[in-house]
This record gives C-alpha cells, sequence and structure tokens, in this order.
DNA sequence: GTATCTGCAAAACATTTGCAATTCT
DNA sequence: AGAATTGCAAATGTTTTGCAGATAC
C-alpha cells in the first residue's frame, strides 16, 4: 500500500486481507506507516504512537512489525546498521539516506535491476538499492550560509 | 585493495599512505579481510584471528575497523540488520546474500547507478546494491535432491 | 618518556523471549 | 471459557566507552 490518505476501513480489509487480524493496535501502527513516509525505526513510531495511547509498549511495536515483515505488507530497511527502519510501500523502489540529517527518502527509480531474476548464478528474490549523500534540503541549507 | 595474495610488505605500504600507522593487529586484520572475501562480521574475524594471537581482544578488532572504516580503506556492509560485515574491496560493486546458506557474494555488476551524482536533486556520495535469494551452490544442492 | 595502541569490564543500545495479565468473541 | 493480543521484565547480542596497562619510537 503506498498511498497517504486511506480510509480506516481500506486499512483493516488491507490487513484481513493480508492474513492479519485488524486489532486497534495493528491499525494505527500501519496507518502511522501510511502516513509518515519517513521511514521511521521503532523508536519514532514508539515516541508519537505513545502520545495519543500512553499503554501502548514497545514490545507491541515489535511484535506487530514483525507480523506486517512476515505478511510481507511492510519492508525492512537495512540502509545503516544498528537501525531498522520500516516502509510501507512493497514496490520496488530505492533508498536515499542523508549523511547531514539522517533522513531516508524514497527515490522513485525505474532500474531493470529490480527485474533481473538472475545474477551469475544465483537466483535473486530481492533487489535494493541504497543511495547516500546530502539530501536536497541540507544542499539548500548549506548555499544559504555561505 | 582487491587482490587476494599480496605481500605483507605492500599491505604495510597501502595502510602508511592511507594514513594508518601499520601495527601489527592491524596488518593482521587487513590481511585477513583480503584473505577472506567473505564479508566477514567482527565475530568471524576474531574466531580465526585469535586462534594464531590468543591475546587479541574483540575491542580491538572494533577499534581497528572502525578506523578502517574512517579512512575508508573498507565498506561497511549492512546488507541483514545485526550484522555488520566488512569488505577491502571498495571499488563499486554489488553484493548478493543467499537465504538459504548466509554467505555474501561479491557481484560484479557493471551499472550507471554507481556513476551517478545526483537523483531528485539529493547529491549521491555513495551508493550500494543489495541481492538477496538463492545462491549458485544451494541452487545445485536443491536440483541434487530431488 | 611521551604518544599511541591495546584490552578488560562496564555501559549503551536494539531486539527477542518467557510468561502473566488483559481483551475479544 | 478459550484464543488471541498485549506488555512487563529479563535475556541476548552487538557495538561503544572509560580507563588502565602495555608497547613503540
Amino acid at each position: 500500500m503506498s498511498k497517504e490518505n486511506v480510509p480506516v476501513a481500506e486499512i483493516k480489509e488491507y490487513l484481513k486481507r493480508s492474513g492479519i487480524n485488524p486489532s486497534y493496535h495493528r491499525l494505527r501502527i500501519f496507518e502511522y506507516l501510511l502516513k509518515h513516509r519517513t521511514h521511521p525505526t521503532v523508536e519514532m513510531i514508539y515516541k508519537d504512537i505513545s502520545k495519543e495511547i500512553p499503554t501502548l509498549s514497545k514490545t507491541t511495536i515489535y511484535n506487530t512489525l514483525n507480523l506486517f515483515l512476515n505478511k510481507k505488507i511492510v519492508l525492512g530497511l537495512t540502509i545503516e546498521e544498528n537501525e531498522l527502519r520500516y516502509d510501507s510501500d512493497t514496490r520496488p523502489h530505492a533508498h536515499f539516506k542523508c549523511i547531514a540529517c539522517g533522513q531516508v527518502y524514497d527515490v522513485d527509480l525505474k532500474s531493470p535491476l529490480f527485474e533481473r531474476q538472475m545474477i551469475e548464478g544465483h537466483e535473486i528474490t530481492e533487489c535494493h538499492i541504497y543511495f547516500k549523500g546530502i539530501c536536497r534540503k541540507c544542499l539548500k541549507k548549506r548555499k544559504l550560509q555561505k
């Protein structure tokens, strides 16, 4: 799923279709991923959602995200060691991480690499393309400072 | 550096040129990375080298590898969460991880992505391409079992 | 003898696990 | 009630840090 404003009923249906019982917490966490396209970490999700649901525990977020990963409705991004990030957009696309501000951007890249079935005799099931550098925003800031 | 059998004197020179004082441990660790092109984790390096140097500590391996990363003579691969792997070949190339046996292979891929300077307004300094799937060896094994 | 290098032990994190409490139907 | 869900607290595993001792020049 990739759009930003999806009605709750539709999310519910989507979870059910994916074999996931749409409990309140699961719904809220998936909704959060749809709304916040910043590839959040567990920490970020916890910080934000627990403002509205103070009883929510990190364990539940871990449980839920692992469930989502198993059912393949989110992607796990390991663009940087020691922080797993999550993306509700499971279509092939690339990622860009800014080494200045840390933000991870989606990059809509059409590459034949995503279509490849084999490489050097290995059978490919997943392809991840990660870029690092300075993002648009940080570049602008630096220019202004000069 | 990318070849497998490099004389120690040459490694020493390479470290010096990179601004690294070539202590015995550093030499041995870099030599290990050159010889073992399996993108080892700290654990693997420790296990193997400490057989010959029983006094070697993991802290030293972490210190040394972080030094190598800073001086950019090794690449850190975060193809899978919870395990940072190291590669002494800093030329642009892709990586393939077998989801059956866990081995990480180098893939000699010529892609224009490695040459890109900008994408969607972001300035690119690094490009990582990761594949996952079943490797050549594991595919063969599966065929034999049938 | 002063810098650097090394390594222990503790700390800092992220993530997982066991199990008990809670909720849903 | 019975099954699924949640959440605390403890365990696990990786990496970092503080600092003291060893080594090198």
